[in-house]
DNA sequence: GAGTTTGAAACT
DNA sequence: CAGTTTCAAACTC
């Protein structure tokens, strides 16, 4: 499978054009999680690199491509004594570090509340207070957007530039970073903000820093800069069409390991740092990171993103993030500094090859390389974590040949993969971890920290106890996850072990070929309406369901015996529980509010059971009342026999969706679906099979919602693998108005495949 | 911290 | 597929 997963972007670009006011354009960037806004075309010559955010739902194990040894290879080919010749290279770097004290979504993607400060260092390293760029509040997201309402000249000049840089502005809530739900980013809150820096002269600027005004909501990233483009920031990473060519996937592979490995030696050098080996993130981890960067201790560490979507996607594709292990970091290990700069250092051999070093209050420490794709947008927002490396999983699954796990191509052999899934955040993130602060964390046994798990915390945190099945058994919460275990596991014989990579990829890749669906998510979050807020998102632990069901005998899913109790969601009809009295909500569809809320968090897990069982409740109803339900043959959900099909619900659990509204008719398709309308003349309402012909990249969703039927139907598209499973269709009533919506991953596919076909 | 309970995972 | 065993987390004391 070639080029499915990687159209070429020109063609890309003209079809944005000819499409912007097409109803499929719409649709399109109804589903993408970056806004469509204004100006499409300024992106275009950038499309490459604009970031496309991906909710940890799309974060499957099985997708994960790349050896983590591979990187590791990658990094012992830095050679850092190259970075000595960054001075004559007059290689440049830019730290972007943007900020933006959003407090709210935004709505339509044009507006980025909040300052931009775009610090341009013209010295050595040094950062200059003077030289602090203060952005318009008003700055944009894309540079081609006619409310970039610079007031200043420079200003302007930023913002409408003719070689764009293009960033993903991570517009979030901030307060839905505080609930510390590992879903709490939502694609409606992150925002594509494309601007450009090549107004700005940086001739001689060797840094150029975007600092936040505002720490707590500040997200930050680094921007490497061509070494040999004087007239574009970030050229060589943001080839122009017209100026540059585009970076082969060879190089922007090497470009990222060495980032990559630049995050690994400074990690190894005693920083504590997000490594973009491990800390890539995909999915949840958005949300995560951003609880890590908002809670972590003094405040400074900053989130180095990767940079350019092509090349972030390579390699985040097939990276798995691994819980970060807080540990104690001297002031002036952090190199989430406010003050930290990257710079970039270019090979003379090969110009093209990259690195990055860390340069840190004005010193230029060249074995603190980091990378300036190493780290993702994701992480943005917030300020302050400190971080541990650690060695993600590789994906068994990819069985990438040796070449191509050297190469990390980015395309793995099925080609599916979107350019969604491969931005994946390029770091580790936990997002358990990130609620507390590592003292908190420390002080807390394993046993203490797995209670945390039940106040929403994701997975990435595993500390296994494993005595027997050396960790490469189901039974090892680690393992189970799809993460290495890490020091604070007290596990015995542990094989889940980067050094034992070959291992563990052997026995994942067995219990895989036993079920596909091993590592995958146990619980999926039935997303069938759109949250308007994180709020609705953070509190609908019913709308979730286990995917298999429970067992309980003895327990009555009042305890942490019960997986569905323990995830926090409610039992269904998938259960074979005996006396189900889950507060969440029992198998038969009732909720025991004020029931036994026997957790440790009691009153947060009643609350949850409440507004799950108002969800609920309504859920139900409307399904009852919804005439096509009635003849909507019952969805396969993709799962295994025992699977059940989802309970609707009425918030979305995972990830703000940007709905395409749409009336009536035939069904809007995005590229890859083939709408089979069935008989569009009936009377009776008609169906819509929307049917997608491609490899499912990862996991994902495709939902609707349909104004007629006041009821919202969700769909998850769910593959343990990277196999498309046909059964998993969605099928529309057609016969009303209905919102399509789907999930970055979702959006990914329709982008990387052809023009959508009607009818 | 040790022992028990529990249910998922693994095995037959 | 069902029954049994193994395992480690959850829980209790």
């Amino acid at each position: 499978m070639m080029e499915m997963g990687t159209p070429d972007k020109t063609q890309i670009s003209n079809t944005i054009s000819h499409f912007e006011d097409s109803p499929v354009f719409n649709y399109l960037n109804s589903l993408s999680p970056i806004k469509p806004d204004k100006s499409t075309h300024v992106a275009q010559p950038f499309s490459s690199l604009t970031f496309a955010l991906l909710p940890s739902i799309f974060a499957s194990p099985q997708v994960n491509s790349h050896k983590e040894s591979r990187f590791l290879k990658r990094s012992q080919e830095l050679d850092l004594e190259n970075a000595k010749d960054q001075s004559e290279n007059e290689s440049k770097v830019a730290a972007v570090n943007f900020a933006n004290n959003t407090t709210g979504q935004n709505e339509n993607g044009t507006e980025l509340p909040g300052k931009f400060y775009v610090t341009i260092n013209a010295g050595e390293t040094s950062i200059s207070p003077a030289d602090v760029i203060e952005l318009s509040q008003t700055l944009k997201y894309d540079s081609g957007s006619p409310d970039c309402n610079s007031t200043s000249p420079k200003e302007n000049a930023e913002c409408h530039p003719p070689d764009g840089l293009h960033l993903l502005q991570h517009s979030e809530d901030h307060e839905s970073k505080e609930k510390g739900d590992a879903e709490g980013i939502s694609g409606q809150n992150r925002e594509l903000m494309q601007f450009s820096l090549d107004g700005l002269d940086l001739k001689s600027t060797d840094l150029l820093i975007f600092s936040s005004p505002n720490d707590a909501s500040a997200f930050r990233g680094l921007v490497q800069i061509s070494p040999d483009t004087s007239n574009g920031l970030l050229a060589s990473m943001v080839p122009n069409a017209a100026q540059h060519e585009m970076l082969t996937a060879s190089e922007n592979r090497r470009l990222l390991l060495h980032q990559a490995s630049a995050v690994e030696q400074y990690e190894t050098e005693g920083h504590s740092f997000l490594s973009s080996e491990s800390h890539f993130s995909n999915g949840d981890a958005q949300t995560e990171m951003d609880e890590c960067f908002d809670k972590g201790k003094g405040g400074d560490t900053k989130a180095l993103v990767p940079y350019g979507s092509k090349m972030s996607a390579d390699l985040h594709r097939g990276i798995r993030r691994r819980c970060l292990d807080f540990e104690p970091t001297q002031p002036n290990q952090k190199i989430c500094d406010s003050s930290l700069a990257v710079q970039q250092v270019t090979d003379n051999k090969e110009s093209k090859d990259k690195r990055l070093i860390l340069v840190k209050q004005g010193v230029t420490t060249e074995k603190r390389i980091l990378p300036g794709i190493g780290l993702h947008l994701n992480a943005l927002t917030s300020s302050s974590k400190t971080f541990k490396h650690e060695t993600m999983l590789p994906d068994p699954s990819s069985q990438l040949s040796t070449a191509d796990q050297d190469n990390l191509n980015p395309v793995n052999s099925e080609n599916e993969v979107d350019p969604t899934v491969k931005s994946l955040p390029l770091m580790e993130y936990d997002p358990t971890c990130a609620s507390m602060n590592y003292e908190e964390l420390n002080q807390l046994s394993p046993r203490k920290k797995r209670h945390r798990d039940l106040s929403g915390e994701p997975e990435s945190c595993k500390r296994c106890n494993c005595k027997k099945s050396k960790c490469l058994k189901l039974y090892c919460e680690c393992f189970a996850a799809g993460v290495y275990c890490i020091e604070p596991c007290a596990c015995q014989d542990c094989l889940n072990k980067p050094i034992h990579e070959e291992t563990v990829l052997a026995t994942r890749k067995q219990i895989e070929s036993r079920n596909p669906l091993a590592f995958a998510p146990k619980v999926i979050r039935s997303s069938d309406t759109v949250a308007e807020t994180w709020d609705e998102i953070n509190k609908t632990p019913a709308s979730a369901r286990h995917k298999r069901g429970c067992n309980c005998k003895k327990s009555n899913c009042l305890k942490k015996y019960c997986e569905c109790y323990q995830e926090g969601v409610g039992c269904s009809i998938n259960c074979r529980c005996e006396g189900c009295k889950n507060a969440f909500g029992t198998k038969d569809g009732t909720i025991l509010a004020g029931a036994d809320c026997e957790m440790e968090e009691d009153s947060e897990n009643c609350e949850k059971s409440a507004v799950a069982q108002k969800n609920m409740e309504l859920n139900d109803s409307l399904l009852l009342s919804t005439p096509s339900e009635l003849n909507r043959p019952v969805l396969p959900m993709g799962f295994p026999p025992k699977a059940k099909q989802l309970r609707s619900s009425l918030v979305s659990s995972s990830y703000s969706i940007r709905p395409y509204q749409r009336t009536g008719g035939s069904g809007l398709l995005g590229p890859g679906l083939k709408a089979r309308q069935t008989n569009p003349e009936d009377e009776i309402p008609r169906h819509t099979l929307w049917r997608c012909s491609h490899h499912w990249p990862n996991e994902g969703r495709l939902s609707y919602q349909q104004e007629g039927l006041s009821s919202s139907c969700g769909l998850w598209f769910y593959t343990g693998s990277t196999e498309w499973r046909p059964e998993a269709d969605l099928e529309i009533d057609s016969g009303f108005p209905f919102t399509l919506l789907a999930q970055p991953g979702v959006n990914s596919l329709f982008e990387n495949a052809s023009r959508p076909s009607f009818g």
